[in-house]
DNA sequence: CTAAATGCAAAACCTTTGCCTCAAA
DNA sequence: TTTGAGGCAAAGGTTTTGCATTTAG
């Protein structure tokens, strides 16, 4: 049983076969799917999937903070797992997301945050970018 | 005449009476509007402003680079006239929106990119923050 | 067995658009 | 006068929800 499962299963969430299938994809998903994407993923696995249910499933997730919302601008949300805290860079002509982390920066924004007298709670930093050629 | 409107003038636009009063409504707020609190004030200035006018407007003042939208979570986009750069602090218990600049934080979001071998062309960052105690 | 989850379809939002009318330049 | 803008209402896209039915625990 993967991690995120048994972590639902610990916190006590009922483990419906539709949700099982939800959650599995979300946690053996690399990318940022949407919940048309997710949709489509898990009905190929179990047609009886609708997308009320992932609606549904991954609210119950993000609200158990087992996975994270975001939204690069598009209008439609975007999910993964959470795990270790990264930020984004979104490559625009692409449309790529790049994972990245940078101390100086968490660092930074914790500052700053103080500065202004305030508790960082939660932050969204996204990068947008042009990938630079090499002449 | 506001300076908004004389940039919309200068560019070209037509001015009809119904951009106008968006227009000076989007020139005279502090704050960052979302649609529906932009036709309600621009309602009460001139009842025959119309809510897709609204939305023509602000799309029409984007793509000018006269006003940036902001999308803070909530699922509702909100403007705000364009001006020195800035990145907000939003206050996560009363939703209260502060402006913030911080010199080290931009030269280090294009350094991040470069690294990455990318050209920043725009970011965004909010930081969610509690309000500290003063004991 | 029972409370909670699902599917379905309708509804709720926010935003865009077609079409005909109206008005700015 | 003419081209673009506005109003209205319908349609689009995403997300939520009510209700009858099913299912995990």
């Amino acid at each position: 049983m993967g991690k995120l499962l048994k972590k639902c299963q610990n916190r006590g969430l009922k483990l419906t076969s539709q949700r099982e299938v939800v959650i599995s994809i979300l946690e053996n998903s690399e990318d940022h799917p949407d919940v048309d994407e997710l949709f489509r993923r898990a009905t190929e696995i179990d047609k009886s999937v609708s997308i009320a249910t992932v609606y549904r499933t991954v609210k119950l997730l993000e609200d158990a903070n087992f996975i994270e919302k975001h939204e690069f601008g598009d209008g439609k949300s975007r999910y993964e797992e959470s795990g270790e805290h990264h930020e984004h860079l979104i490559d625009v002509e692409t449309g790529e997301v790049i994972e990245f982390i940078d101390n100086e920066l968490e660092e930074l924004k914790e500052k700053i945050a103080l500065k202004m007298g305030y508790e960082l709670v939660d932050h969204r930093l996204e990068l947008f970018g042009k990938k630079l050629k090499i002449n």
